[in-house]
DNA sequence: TTGAATCTGAACTGATCGGTTTATAAGTTT
DNA sequence: AAACTTATAAACCGATCAGTTCAGATTCAA
């Protein structure tokens, strides 16, 4: 009886209805997209999607996890650890910042703040692709630099933190707040530089 | 014509459903929040309700608008600059690190973030009254500072930016996220020591 | 005390939406 | 071709909710 109304995961239009989902929740929220909405995006009758998906709620949690889950695919090799540290934190910290501000990872933060009440484990699966997953990545990179004698860093995660939190500066509120949409290659570039020297001043060998 | 459908301001119970709705919609959002709700934490009939606010969307902008500036009030008056530069930066990283994750700028943000889309000037009032507000005044400190030989800052906006980014570093996401809603005293004074560490690194004379 | 302004509660409207049902059609398998 | 699975469109149900209406109660000022 644990089994609780699972998911129909074969047949024909299952993908349509996952992608269908994925569209528009992306871009209404949970409230904001109806279920007939997302029927007609599928390309699919809502008694169809409705034999896949025992209901709304778990179809969301579905595309958000997934969505979250594609955010750490990006997240992870953002780091090539063979050049020197000043190299490697400046490419880390010019797609770390882009990424940031991208539509992608925007929707997605922005979901998951909205229905932070209503689904409560999305903040988690969050996190932990997110932010957590990234910052784990900088440790261990940090560590290896530690131990070259490139980085003296007391505080190895809280470094982490510092450091994706200094690729922030001056876009990524301005993104998530919906006062700027799009970012040249030279605002990327002055944040991510006057992040690294920060950093290594304190932080540099 | 321009006067589409105002606001009536006075009137015996109009602070009461003012405060009704503000309970309310911090609490549930906008979508969340019924009128019904609303009407009965503030003690009134919707009727009332109604003959002082013509709809619903006009009542949550008034409220958002006067929690977004009551922030503003507590952002300013967070700097004595009387103080050596450190001091100063200590004390201001420790308020603003609370501040951050408090219930209110938290909730305030959430509901800014969730409505992007509904209401488009919301996100603009929060950022004036928050980041913009707050990194006006740093900026300003900054300058006296650098006029006394205490700092030297190349590009004063983004050491602001960098300042207060510094100041969320391990703690704001968890926050916003739900991940953690409580933090000690020890967590954000070390938050803020590290932030404050870290910037002099860089912008200490 | 009277009369106007304000408030009340409850019922009602109209629309939206999640979810179900049904009768039918299309495609697949044997 | 028969039997079975899968999909469809459309109608339908029940609930929620914004906003209205109205007859009566309350407040308050003169």
């Amino acid at each position: 009886m644990t089994q609780a109304a699972t998911i129909l995961r074969t047949g024909r239009k299952f993908d349509q209805v996952l992608q269908g989902a994925r569209e528009v929740f992306m871009a209404d929220g949970f409230e904001g997209a109806s279920v007939d909405d997302i029927a007609r995006a599928a390309g699919v009758s809502k008694a169809t999607l409705y034999s896949y998906f025992p209901d709304k709620r778990l179809l969301f949690v579905e595309v958000a996890q997934t969505e979250c889950s594609r955010m750490a695919d990006r997240v992870i090799s953002m780091i090539d650890e063979t050049k020197p540290a000043r190299e490697v934190l400046m490419i880390t910290a010019t797609q770390l910042a882009g990424f940031l501000v991208s539509e992608f990872s925007q929707q997605v933060f922005r979901i998951c703040v909205a229905e932070r009440d209503r689904f409560p484990e999305l903040g988690r699966s969050f996190y932990d692709a997110g932010p957590k997953n990234g910052q784990c990545h900088m440790s261990e990179y940090f560590e290896k630099a530690i131990a070259k004698g490139e980085l003296v860093i007391d505080n190895v995660p809280m470094a982490a933190a510092q450091f994706s939190e200094l690729c922030k500066a001056r876009i990524w509120n301005r993104a998530v707040l919906g006062i700027q949409d799009s970012f040249s290659a030279e605002e990327i570039n002055e944040v991510a530089t006057q992040a690294v020297d920060t950093f290594l001043a304190r932080y540099g060998a």
